[in-house]
DNA sequence: TATCGTGTTGCAACGGTGTTGCAATAAATT
DNA sequence: AATTTATTGCAACACCGTTGCAACACGATA
């Protein structure tokens, strides 16, 4: 019988293999994003080529979202169930840590609709909210 | 007598050299937010390691602001006048266009205030919309 | 205008991030 | 169990960004 998450992988049409379910389930206990380095600390090790390919397939089947919080390194956190390959449920905004680095989604805040300047056509917004987190204070 | 870019850098506590000078120039005509490659280009030659240093200074003196759009790598554009080395003013909104890599300042658009969640503490919030621009619609 | 101190530049060397191509391997299907 | 196809792991590479150090140029002072 699969396991969670190997059910998880297949219903994204992504084969069930031992470094994919233990990626996936670092995302399922992550409080928070984790980068590509977070995750090649978790393993013994793992290929850096195979995970980068694997965090590009977990995004393009839905599985996660990339956060660009300015801090140079790409982090990646678990999308809400209801993502999917067409449509990223990442419309919310995220907080970044100035102290620890860390970084969160805020799913309770949706981003705003901004008003554009007329000349240029706006089909997504990002909102990096940066600060101190609760651990921090 | 000083031109009016060495007249800039002093009054920032900056050395007039060529090299700054010119970078400065390249700040002031552009349209648009510029790369550390753009800028590269735009010399014959020029050593990376002082341009990194270069833009470092800027930024730190408050003649430019660095804008994070998603893109990779980072892009630079002038800080509006009254911007000083405690206080930049670039809490404005910045468009990246998907099409051309682009990306502008939308001095118009002021970030808006974001309601956070109380736990964490918002000293910064940024903005970046991403669409498609004038020149590629 | 010659000298001097300090800021700036340019070079060497390095670490990290991310990509592509290819061969070996493992997963799902029959 | 065999086959097909996706996935993995390795080699090699390109780019971004930093630090340390020596050489140099700016701006001030005499």
């Amino acid at each position: 019988m699969s396991s969670k998450v190997a059910r998880i992988l297949k219903s994204r049409e992504l084969r069930a293999t031992n470094v994919r379910e233990k990626i996936l389930e670092l995302f399922i206990d992550a409080p928070k994003a984790i980068t590509h380095r977070d995750i090649e600390l978790a393993f013994d090790y793992i290929d850096r080529i195979t995970l980068y390919r694997t965090l590009k397939a977990f995004e393009e089947k839905g599985l996660i979202h990339k956060i660009e919080d300015g801090s140079g390194v790409a982090k990646y956190a678990r999308c809400i169930d209801n993502c999917d390959e067409d449509h990223h449920h990442d419309d919310h905004v995220h907080f970044h840590c100035n102290d620890c680095g860390d970084t969160f989604c805020v799913e309770e805040v949706e981003v705003p609709y901004i008003k554009s300047p007329s000349k240029h056509l706006v089909t997504k917004t990002t909102i990096v909210l940066n600060g101190t987190c609760e651990q921090c204070q």
